[in-house]
RNA sequence: GCCGGGGUGGCGAAAUUGGCAGACGCGCCAGACUUAGGAUCUGGUGGAGCAAUCCUUAGGGGUUCGAGUCCCCUCUCCGGCACCA
């Protein structure tokens, strides 16, 4: 291919738009303020999840994102809006080091190198970005601001009543004013308890191939999702941030979004809002109670025994002496396990007795206490009332040991087995009849009266586990002095890494910091904290920064930020587009930092993204996912230089719906660029020496009104399209614009007029470079094409004098009639018993009923 | 197991409110131009049948004058969660 001729020069005269494009900056956009800004013009903000920049460089998946929101962008311009649609790098984080540790090379030599590489792909599929606005979360001038943000967090507490972020020092005075006489040691402790930003000892998930914790998220089973490495839990003291405050705004707040009802259920799960109470069951003989949490208090006179984790801190206290030897066997024997084997469905439920006895509190009955892993120590309160009648694991738990079975809740119609659905409450006392919430809502108050319990929610979302035990990543801004932490001051920002030479994991969990003495080592006894940020740090924020990417003062400067994140819509991005794979993490992150951001009052919106498309995932040309072993990875730069990027960016867009899964093709590829060309001859034609040349069939008649008719159509079409994001659909409109203008003797140059910028956002090389030739005898081709105003449709051309009707018989095609558009009912009707093909399969039938649908149908229904 | 999204020609896919299933593209077939065609242009192309006609949107049932579209059941593929009390 790449020896054979090209239908259209594009290798020529894509490189040159490319170079016009970054030498008179031409998608620069101006914020309010700066010279160049037309404040009459609308807003609209447009980004794609910004890439990790690998040593791999793009496959073709990620330009489909990129291309669409080009496409969008341009046309948006066209319509008269300020477009920002900026890109920048996701640069720190686990494979860049693990890239540079492989290579022998420094993280930041790698980095830089990704960065360029990536970015001389972007420019050649011709991204219409405003290159001004790049970040990278890399540089001191962007990551001083991570910094940043986190002593914010450190810096703030929230309030419960409120129900936002305050800072922390508004709690300092109020408990100043509460407990006057509180030592300043304790009074540190209780403001350290309620920072957003706190350390904590935890059990962690600890990656020793890869040297450092992981958070939940980052864990797939009992792996690493970055290299696959097994995992452990092991107690640590972390960094954690407390997202799990926000739990209720995460999860409420996302109904203003115009995202995908899929993705909002995602992170409802992730979320795990549970609504239920709390019960506390006295020991007998004992002050202390065991606490558990239920989302069925209906059901607590079936409880006929009790589960705690095996960490719960009553076992010990619980467990009798004939006992204790099991007990702690059992216990050592699921300390053993990895999370992986803990969390098997599969297996068998595994437990021992404690041998001691708790009371229920509706009846007074002693039911045993045992301790079991299928309790998690990490979920409610660690503990659980076990009702085997009403709950799967508890029943299978039940009858592996032969505990008592007692049925509570009468199922609506009889079921076998167990039973964990709503029905009538029954052997429940006071509840007996009730329904379940009835049920629920009675026994609750009934507990609360007598301070036995009460309503309760849990979350499955856990705090956000912050540090890692890396070098490449953003240093937290905090010291330790005297084993306490503490906050660096704003003007101490950025805290940058120092310059290790190496840089690999320490093999123990001390951090690869450590080996930089000189840095960890503060004047008066004060060390620097020696983890970093996780990668998602730096992206929880990017969309903010890309808003004044050098502003020296402030994270973003208030006035642009309320300019492109305005708009009176809960999320400030209008549109965002991104890959499912960040479905939870990363978009559960970045809402959880900008809303703290607004509480605190640095951002105007309770929300970073409006609306959200993901795009889908293209295969190989095998129907498999992409990847090296297989082998079937395709770049853009092969394609782009047999097809060019025109070709390149149409076949994204023709694959089919954005948001669906779908296999490459270069057969389909060349399909596009057989387009292109068409499109590209119908202006230019090849003279005796082989040299494009404008076309002599182009006149500057007026269309004919079949002509007319396909150009409005189209108009109309591609304008829908792309406010939809139908991509595929408006290149097939277009598709049948070319086929009726190449068939034509005479071509109207307001037909390719028109053609041009309709085809502009998605192949913008050539209908620049088309443009400018055309401008050479034809005035109406004028300044650049990317200043043109999109066109705009007239029905009146649309509309049909005459339209087909179709008439069934029984529901059955049977002939087709023509008449004028809008004929009234009686008249269609008696056209369509008219119809030959009709009345013959009426012939000697009873007509029982006839519909007529408007221009459409008419459907003949007999005996 | 639970939740979500799919299943339409040989292939990628279209199809407003329920109203001609398969637009557009690929592939294939035939023709034109041509020294040549893997370029370009023209025509054809869901399946069966010489044909009239019949069949066809994973499979089965239902609602309806009429179902790819709405309802119920089943199969299957993809994604997520995975003992969350």
């Amino acid at each position: 291919m790449s020896e054979r001729r090209k239908q259209y020069p594009f290798p020529d005269f894509e490189p040159k738009w490319q170079r016009i494009w970054g030498e008179q900056k031409t998608f620069r956009v101006a914020n309010p303020g700066e010279p160049g800004f037309d404040p009459a013009k609308p807003k609209f903000y447009v980004m794609d999840m910004f890439p990790y920049p690998s040593g791999e460089g793009l496959h073709v998946g990620h330009p489909e994102g990129y291309t669409a929101t080009d496409i969008l962008s341009r046309y948006k311009r066209m319509r008269g809006f300020n477009v920002l649609h900026p890109m920048g790098w996701d640069a720190f984080g686990l494979p860049a080091e693990q890239y540079a540790i492989k290579t022998g090379q420094h993280p930041s030599v790698t980095t830089a190198q990704n960065i360029a590489r990536f970015k001389g792909q972007l420019t050649r599929i011709g991204l219409s970005f405003d290159w001004s606005r790049e970040v990278n979360t890399t540089d001191p001038s962007y990551f001083r601001w991570t910094q940043w943000i986190f002593l914010q967090l450190y810096n703030s507490w929230f309030d419960p009543v409120k129900k936002k972020a305050r800072p922390i020092a508004e709690l300092e005075a109020e408990r100043k004013a509460a407990h006057p006489d509180e030592s300043a040691e304790d009074r540190r402790e209780y403001l350290d308890q309620h920072r957003l930003a706190y350390v904590a000892e935890a059990p962690v998930n600890w990656c020793p191939q890869l040297g450092t914790v992981l958070a939940n998220e980052e864990v797939v089973d009992g792996k690493s999702d970055v290299g696959g490495f097994p995992v452990v839990r092991r107690p640590m003291r972390q960094w954690m941030l407390r997202i799990t405050a926000y739990a209720d705004r995460l999860q409420d707040e996302l109904s203003g979004l115009d995202w995908p009802e899929s993705i909002k259920l995602l992170q409802r799960n992730w979320i795990g809002r549970s609504e239920g109470s709390e019960v506390d069951f006295r020991l007998p003989r004992r002050k202390a109670k065991i606490t558990v949490f239920t989302t069925r208090p209906d059901t607590l006179f079936g409880a006929t025994y009790m589960v705690l984790a095996p960490e719960h801190e009553l076992v010990d206290k619980i467990t009798t002496a004939a006992q204790r030897a099991a007990v702690d066997a059992y216990r050592n024997e699921v300390a053993q396990k990895s999370d992986l084997e803990r969390t098997n469905l599969a297996k068998e439920k595994t437990g021992i007795s404690t041998g001691g006895f708790a009371i229920n509190p509706v009846n007074g009955q002693k039911v045993p206490i045992w301790i079991a892993d299928y309790v998690l120590s990490s979920y409610g309160t660690g503990a659980i009332m076990a009702v085997p009648a009403h709950d799967e694991r508890d029943f299978e738990f039940a009858r592996k040991f032969g505990l008592e079975i007692r049925e509570v809740v009468e199922p609506p119609n009889p079921v076998e087995g167990c039973f964990s659905g709503s029905g009538t409450a029954i052997n429940s006392d006071f509840l007996n009849g009730l329904q379940t919430s009835e049920a629920k809502a009675r026994v609750i108050d009934w507990l609360e009266e007598r301070g036995l319990g009460k309503r309760s929610v849990n979350y499955k979302l856990r705090d956000w586990l912050f540090s890692r035990q890396r070098y490449w990543g953003e240093p937290f801004p905090i010291v330790w002095r005297d084993g306490h932490h503490e906050a660096l001051a704003e003007t101490d920002l950025p805290v940058i890494p120092p310059p290790l030479d190496d840089y690999r994991p320490t093999g123990t969990i001390e951090p690869p910091l450590s080996k930089a003495k000189d840095w960890v080592q503060l004047p008066g006894g004060v060390r620097r904290e020696l983890n970093t940020m996780p990668q998602w740090a730096g992206s929880c924020w990017y969309y903010l920064r890309y808003i004044s990417p050098t502003d020296q003062q402030r994270l973003v400067d208030a006035d642009a930020e309320r300019y492109w994140m305005g708009g009176g819509k809960p999320g400030g991005v209008d549109l965002y587009v991104g890959g499912t794979e960040h479905a939870v993490l990363h978009l559960l992150y970045a809402r959880f930092w900008h809303k703290v951001l607004f509480d605190l009052g640095y951002v105007s919106t309770v929300e970073p993204f409006q609306r959200l498309v993901n795009q889908g995932m293209i295969l190989g040309e095998d129907n498999q996912k992409m990847s090296k072993s297989r082998g079937n990875v395709i770049g853009p730069d092969e394609i782009i230089e047999d097809y060019g990027a025109d070709s390149l960016r149409l076949y994204e867009m023709f694959m089919g719906p954005l948001e669906a899964t779908k296999p490459w093709s270069m057969a389909g590829v060349e399909g596009v660029y057989r387009f292109l060309a068409r499109v590209w001859r119908l202006a230019m034609t090849e003279n005796q020496e082989g040299a494009w040349e404008l076309s002599p069939n182009l006149s500057e008649v007026e269309p004919g009104p079949q002509q007319k008719k396909v150009i409005h159509a189209t108009i109309k079409k591609v304008t829908e399209d792309v406010e939809a994001l139908a991509f595929n659909t408006a290149i097939s409109q277009m598709m049948i614009y070319v086929n009726t203008f190449t068939t034509a003797e005479r071509r109207p140059v307001t037909a390719l007029r028109t053609l041009l910028i309709l085809l502009n956002p998605f192949a913008p090389h050539l209908s620049e470079e088309l443009w400018e030739r055309l401008s050479q005898r034809f005035p109406t081709f004028s300044g650049q094409i990317s200043q043109q105003a999109w066109p705009v449709w007239d029905d009146t051309y649309l509309v049909e004098d005459e339209v087909e009707i179709i008439v069934q018989v029984n529901g059955k095609l049977r002939d087709k009639i023509t008449v004028q558009k809008d004929l009234d009912s009686k008249a269609v009707e008696e056209a369509a018993l008219a119809a030959p093909k009709v009345k013959e399969s009426t012939a000697g039938k009873t007509v029982r009923k006839i519909v007529v649908v408007p221009n459409r149908v008419v459907n003949v229904v007999v005996s």
